[in-house]
DNA sequence: AACATTTTGTAACAGTTTGTAAGGTTTTCC
DNA sequence: GGAAAACCTTACAAACTGTTACAAAATGTT
């Protein structure tokens, strides 16, 4: 896939490797190639990967700095995975997912009761490992919402406080308008049909009938007009609706 | 793009099965004996099964209260479990686990990608499925450990002397104002629903009538709004409230 | 044990928000 | 121009929420 860049050779203890990337993951795995292969790989992705080939090393390791992200085999030279994630437990504010061998479901079902985030089987797929690695990283980095606002032209909306902003005026909505205005910020000057926003907002299918939707947009839209040179939401005739900026007048 | 129109067959809407118990999960799947299957199955855990058959039963239960965890099929009869996953993404708060006949690497790692906590693939042992369970809402359910205190911008909280401060301030809460304090404390600037609060609270299923919610977030209101630029709980309309930090006037 | 104080739940009332219905208004198409 | 379709808005009832008032329960004190 790639040349080999630089090998890896025998690593004592945890070395670091990579581009001070944007994760920081630890790799427990004895088998020494396949801890080049997946090293490689994630230094690839920029991660900052540091290695343990043992559990003497492992255990150096958690104590001599944090990480994002623990991978860990389970059958060790001098250690059992489960034995030290049993102990490192508590220490641990990190995910940690086992990737080993052994394929049983009792193994398995061991390494998630012991407090693993998740339990691979050998051989993995790399693309598939990153894809895990991603997930875990995704839900144990944003404990609030990383989107937590957005902005369109001279909207801005916090999608924490609830709180919209025209110019920087702080524009009162109701619950279902602050809704469909937040869904139409998401996809700004998009057209979005009235099937769809029934959807999102009512959460069931459009009957073709129901003019709920035509009424929020008419109060939302009666509050946005009243600001000058905001945002407005325009109806597309047969399609449905979407927001725009205001034309200042020329 | 257009719904596709589904001779709508058993069960109408979601049906609620098991003893209220100590986890609401909503199952999509269409495969009737499977999904009879696994209901037994986390009843028998004392998990609160919610069941949908189909796209349209699975928007009205996401609408229609929260969970704990979703389980879900990507194959069904009316629509793809990628693309409801792409469209509730914003509006879920708990992990969702695709389970699925896919197997291809290219499946899970679009699944996961989309935002999915995990990819199972059919068929699964129970065992296996229920320990991933543990192990997500082990993860979800716990953002804030068992520390001895919590801040929250202003807000600073000891469980052990029960003492909450705003701006370093002490802030005199009765017993009842201070669990509930501490429940917004727990997970600030997110959503708590009424049903989630009331179990929290109160210790029961929420009855759709109580107003002691109301009534004990009003008198810890009173108490929070008279410090200025503090925490105020700001109630959104049909969901429930949240607990956000006070814009000072800029 | 009896009283005072605090805390909490229920009920009732008031204000706000939202859905449905019905009638206007604009656009499109003969 | 006129009719039909699509859309907007007013009106009103229903639903939801906040708060006050008061009674019951819990707690503390003498």
């Amino acid at each position: 896939m790639t040349p080999v860049q630089h090998p890896v050779s025998k690593p004592s203890i945890a070395e670091t490797e990579s581009t001070s990337g944007n994760y920081r993951i630890l790799l427990l795995e004895d088998d020494e190639q396949l801890a080049e292969l997946i090293v490689r790989f994630l230094s690839e992705r920029h991660c900052e990967v540091t290695y343990a080939a043992n559990g003497r090393d492992f255990m150096k390791a958690v104590h001599h700095k944090d990480y994002d992200l623990i991978i860990a085999d389970v059958v060790l030279p001098d250690a059992s995975g489960f034995q030290l994630l049993e102990q490192f437990r508590s220490q641990l504010s990190c995910p940690l997912i086992f990737l080993s061998a052994l394929s049983s479901v009792d193994d398995q079902v061991t390494g998630l009761r012991l407090g693993a985030h998740d339990y691979l089987v050998k051989p993995v797929d790399p693309h598939l490992l990153w894809a895990k690695i991603e997930a875990h990283l995704r839900t144990s980095q944003s404990p609030t919402p990383a989107n937590a606002s957005m902005t369109f032209g001279p909207l801005s909306i916090d999608l924490v406080s609830r709180q919209a902003r025209v110019k920087d005026k702080p524009l009162p909505l109701t619950t279902n308008e602050f809704d469909l205005l937040q869904i139409f910020a998401e996809q700004p000057a998009r057209l979005l049909s009235r099937e769809y926003l029934f959807r999102r907002v009512i959460g069931r299918e459009f009957d073709g009938l129901d003019r709920v939707i035509d009424m929020r947009v008419s109060r939302l839209r009666k509050k946005l007009d009243a600001i000058p040179d905001g945002v407005a939401i325009q109806s597309i005739r047969g399609r449905g609706y979407s927001l725009n900026t205001v034309h200042g007048t020329p």
